[in-house]
DNA sequence: TTGTACGCGTTATCAG
DNA sequence: CTGATAACGCGTACAA
């Protein structure tokens, strides 16, 4: 037994006779280690696990490329868990993780920053402290100073700045903007940035140009139909994710508005349908796919000298076709 | 250790008493129950693994929300792998499956049918099947009869005929026609449902008017580029996927073609980018999410009954807004 | 270089 | 209902 595990595993010289008999038995039997074994027994190649709300969200599914992509370079299997939007899910989802000792648990996606999730978020990362897994923070606000978890974060706020002030020096000025809904940490940020753009550009904030909403298609549908009824001045619009912008840029031209000439709107994620759509959107583009590396890398290299728990990657501009100067009124 | 078990599992009656005494232990020591050693002792929660060239793909991520979904539903996890096209990598990655005792393994995506194909695959099938795990093809070319394996299809040539008829009807007679990579089957069905619709409208084949390719954008765009300079006689198309369709119509676009007055477009696939482009997209809707749950529901229901092993789902067309009747030349 | 014996954490079995 | 004990399959000291 131990001469096989040794010519399985490499561990320890063998005989190249013994060798020979032995891959030869692999060979006839059809063995297979058993990884549930060998995990038990120590020598483990822990997983990595991804929680996440949905796979089909393009940029959902570009932080588990990223994931899946640095853990297999490690030489370590990713477990996708998606939680459809339910907390219950996701807390089962961690504890299974939880009970599968997995090197890394990543939770994926904005959450509303809240004392419960504060309270809940820590026990997480505590339980799953205590064997050995590290809890990852993706996108997702904070825990305070003390908590065992590791934090990957983007920089909502100056993608933001950089999208208003692309309009502003544009030539516009009455624009319309919907950061996404309330007590969401990247809404928050979006709307800062979008703030700090008009104030440095010398432009009054008008409140009742900000509409709130979710990140969805249908979202951006509803804020167009406003817009349209409600804002007739207004020339461009920074819409808090592409999928609000999609779905804005779908009513405003059934409705003959032209764009990007009537209406200028520039994006938020940079999912690839944005670079698809006509006039291409212009948007912020979000590192996902690096934030999922990162993410492992962290994760999985926290006992070297330096150790990050925590990092922000930074957005830029992707300028394409939606903004044009305002057309005079 | 024996009551332990019994209250964490519930499988067998505890006193009041004795039970709350644990459960305070299990609360004050922090314990999780491990998940590899229940594997080892045989009562496995058994995961179900999904096997893809890359997550990003829209109809990739899809098939694997129906997995996710139904092997949830199902108690079970969800582990994915990419590929990233490489076939060694494939191989790794049902080996290690193999050695996890996933209750299923599933291979989506399209693949070259060849002789290799056919030997690769059956020995996967064998190996997984005799340590209890099913192998499941998902969209690929299925194996002879008496092999151990799932397959789940859909059909390809069906949904090509539904396409082509669409343009026919709607007046078209030259018809370029992208079908996809020669020797996928995916793309011979498709290109079969072509020519049969063709047939049935009394039209000939000119096999001119059908250009070999991938079904990514970039040869969507090359295919347009031939198209604008090599076809000035062809009304419409019929794209092996929407990605094609995609690239397509921006290069058509980009050259002044007007859409869909003077070229009509149909794609495949439905992804969720068809129907944000303007004019929304065409196309054949392909049910891969319920593939998803599909090929869990057979792998893991294979003891019963009637237990079925080959599955082919349809396909309908979806009508949007990207084919007119064809403009005078 | 090889074999023996133990422990990893759980469940099933069997005796109480 | 409860407790002790034997698997499950592996890696690994330790002894040979």
């Amino acid at each position: 037994m131990a001469t096989v595990s040794r010519v399985m595993t490499g561990s320890q010289p063998v005989s190249a006779d013994r060798r020979a008999r032995v891959l030869r038995a692999v060979d006839d039997l059809d063995y297979v280690v058993n990884s549930h074994a060998r995990s038990l027994s120590g020598t483990a190649i822990e997983m990595v696990a991804i929680v996440l709300e949905d796979i089909t969200g393009p940029s959902f599914a570009a932080v588990a490329r990223g994931v899946e992509q640095e853990a297999a370079a490690r030489g370590r299997l990713s477990l996708i868990c998606a939680t459809h939007g339910d907390p219950e899910q996701e807390l089962r989802m961690v504890d299974l993780m939880h009970r599968q000792h997995a090197a890394a648990v990543i939770l994926v996606g904005a959450a509303q920053d809240s004392e419960y999730y504060r309270v809940r978020t820590a026990r997480y990362a505590r339980s799953l402290d205590s064997v050995g897994s590290r809890l990852v923070l993706c996108g997702r606000p904070p825990l305070e100073e003390g908590i065992p978890a590791t934090v990957v974060e983007y920089d909502n706020e100056n993608g933001a700045f950089a999208a208003v002030s692309h309009l502003l020096s544009a030539g516009h000025r009455k624009i319309l903007a919907l950061p996404g809904a309330e007590h969401y940490s990247t809404a928050e940020g979006r709307l800062a940035g979008y703030r700090r753009a008009l104030e440095a550009h010398g432009v009054g904030f008008d409140p009742k140009l900000v509409i709130r909403g979710d990140y969805t298609r249908a979202s951006g549908e509803q804020a167009a139909r406003r817009l349209l009824a409600e804002h007739p001045e207004v020339t461009a619009v920074f819409a808090g994710s592409d999928e609000v912008a999609l779905g804005l840029m779908d009513v405003a031209r059934e409705a003959g508005t032209s764009l990007p000439d009537r209406l200028s709107i520039v994006g938020y994620d940079d999912v690839p349908a944005a670079g698809a759509v006509f006039p291409k959107l212009t948007t912020v583009h979000v590192p996902y796919e690096q934030m999922g590396r990162t993410a492992v890398r962290l994760a999985l290299e926290r006992f070297g000298a330096g150790a990050e728990d925590r990092v922000v990657l930074g957005t830029h501009l992707k300028v394409r076709a939606s903004v044009a100067a305002p057309h005079a009124l």
